[in-house]
RNA sequence: CGAGGCGUAGCGCAGUUGGUAGCGCGCGUGGUUUGGGACCAUGAGGUCGCAGGUUCGAUCCCUGUCGCCUCGACCA
């Protein structure tokens, strides 16, 4: 190995933030646009995020979801009809104030989000109890001008999905509620290989217009938490202001009671910074768009290029396994190695003359780096039993890295202490008071990821002001 | 918005006390190679961020400007 290949990424240990925006670079899943915090989405990048996106649509789907589509821009008055929502989103978005060379009358904003534009189609839709629920969702991209930016986890225009459904009863909403939240939970732990924690978040940290917010979080290799998908309990915060009602059983006009849900590119951000080390980045097989690679070693003997194609082919048609051959000409075997560990390809088959005479070949787990000789009449299974293993694998290795980084305080020293020496969740107990969750950022830099569904008692008094304490909360550094 | 640093080839950097620029990687071509980023030969690639000033002459000096990075206030 030269040394070019260490510097070409950034040592991990060093600075993790430079190695991931390095990494995901380098490993063509995204670029940089000249457009300042706008990037482009390369081929190997878009297959993994439209492979999170299937499985999601079909979650979706199995629960009566179904997909329309919005325009992108809102006038004005529509952000500013609920209160809470203009003041958590005017001051990132972006506007439009001419068509052509036209001053437009009413500037026309891009969307942040869309709850202002769905309630208003909602309230000329809905007319009888009947009709309910309305279960939609939209995929689309959005627009929200960020100060700071970061590849993927935050650029200005980011690709997501926004549910939005409408209810006769304010149960049955919070019900959708929680149920789209475990949709998630599911998408990251059982696709992404990342073990997530579920919970509400608080006043301050909630959606901009909602009544409750539920989130799952998750825990990067740094310590720092990323929040992956929430779900929002809008009660009729925004179905009063924007009209959507209905008549009731009764005859009588109400309110319907709304939810909106979220998940965005963001949790390929989290997919690459929950797995990965310094040679690269780490797929779990299940999101993998290439699970498997053959490298074929001394391509000019004679036989290679044959049997290295046979195995591609009976590989491909055994439990639709998703490999590719590499046969180009102008790299060695080495280059191509480090190439497709980069890229995080779970698994490696090294097929040459010598493995051909013994009827064998060398399979590499991306996961563990552990080299296999395996006979080629077993590749197929073993082939597809270690795709399970590893994303198993990675699930467990990534929960470790959690444990590892879990701590609990009981006091602020505590509390520095552990975030600063092993950066990660705090749990701790907290009154309940803004302020005292306001004073932890400024101390730690951590906010509150969220009251977790599964409290424990760790204490009785607020780990900051020492009053009576009213929940346990996780705290973190986020990205 | 406040403080510091940097703008020279696709990327990373040299350099010129002022005389129109080089190195490494990468890229093109030809050949030899191929079991952990191969080697040899050869070639292409630059308005030295932009504008103005000083000068016979500016990539270098001066002024302005724009852009980027790092540190202090928001976020899927």
């Amino acid at each position: 190995m030269n040394d070019n290949f260490v510097k070409e990424i950034t040592n991990m240990e060093d600075d993790f933030a430079q190695w991931f925006t390095d990494v995901v670079i380098k490993a063509e899943l995204v670029d940089y646009t000249e457009v300042k915090g706008f990037i482009a989405y390369r081929p190997y990048g878009f297959a993994i995020w439209e492979r999170i996106r299937d499985y999601e649509d079909a979650e979706f789907k199995k629960r009566g979801v179904q997909n329309i589509a919005l325009p992108m821009l809102m006038p004005e008055h529509y952000l500013t009809t609920e209160k809470d929502h203009v003041e958590g989103f005017a001051p990132e978005v972006a506007w439009v104030t001419k068509g052509g060379e036209k001053e437009l009358e009413e500037k026309l904003y891009i969307r942040p989000t869309s709850e202002p534009l769905f309630c208003r189609m909602y309230s000329k839709w809905l007319k009888s109890w009947r009709e309910l629920p309305f279960l939609y969702n939209q995929w689309c991209n959005v627009l929200r001008w960020e100060k700071e930016t970061r590849p993927i986890l935050r650029s200005r225009e980011f690709y997501w999905q926004e549910g939005h459904t409408i209810h006769a009863t304010e149960q049955e909403a919070i019900e959708l509620t929680l149920e789209m939240l475990d949709v998630y939970a599911d998408t990251i732990e059982n696709l992404l290989a990342i073990p997530v924690l579920k919970g509400k978040k608080t006043e301050s940290e909630k959606f901009a217009g909602a009544v409750d917010t539920y989130t799952v979080e998750t825990l990067m290799l740094d310590g720092r938490a990323i929040q992956a998908g929430t779900s929002h309990y809008l009660g009729q915060n925004f179905t009063k202001p924007f009209g959507v009602k209905f008549q009731n059983k009764e005859g009588k006009e109400e309110f319907a009671y709304h939810t909106s849900w979220g998940t965005s590119t963001r949790l390929l951000g989290a997919l690459i910074m929950a797995h990965g080390d310094n040679r690269g980045l780490k797929i779990p097989p299940k999101v993998a768009p290439i699970q498997v690679v053959i490298v074929p070693v001394a391509t000019n003997k004679e036989g290679v290029i044959e049997k290295a194609t046979e195995m591609y082919n009976s590989l491909k048609a055994y439990k639709n396994t998703r490999v590719e051959i590499d046969l180009r000409e102008q790299y060695s075997p080495g280059y191509k190695f480090n190439y497709w560990e980069m890229k995080g390809i779970p698994v490696r088959i090294e097929i040459g003359p010598r493995d051909i005479e013994n009827g064998q070949c060398i399979v590499v787990r991306r996961d563990t780096l552990e080299k296999m000789t395996v006979k080629l009449d077993e590749l197929n299974e073993t082939v597809s039993k270690l795709l399970v293993d590893i994303q198993q694998n990675m699930y467990n290795m990534c929960k470790e890295v959690r444990v590892k980084r879990t701590n609990v305080a009981h006091n602020m020293e505590e509390f520095e202490k552990e975030i600063n020496e092993n950066q990660g969740y705090i749990k701790a107990m907290w009154c309940g008071d803004p302020e005292c969750e306001e004073k932890i950022h400024e101390i730690t830099g951590a906010k509150s990821r969220c009251i977790p569904y599964e409290q424990e008692h760790i204490d009785d008094k607020c780990v900051v002001c020492g009053k009576q304490a009213k929940d346990m909360v996780v705290w973190g550094r986020q990205y």
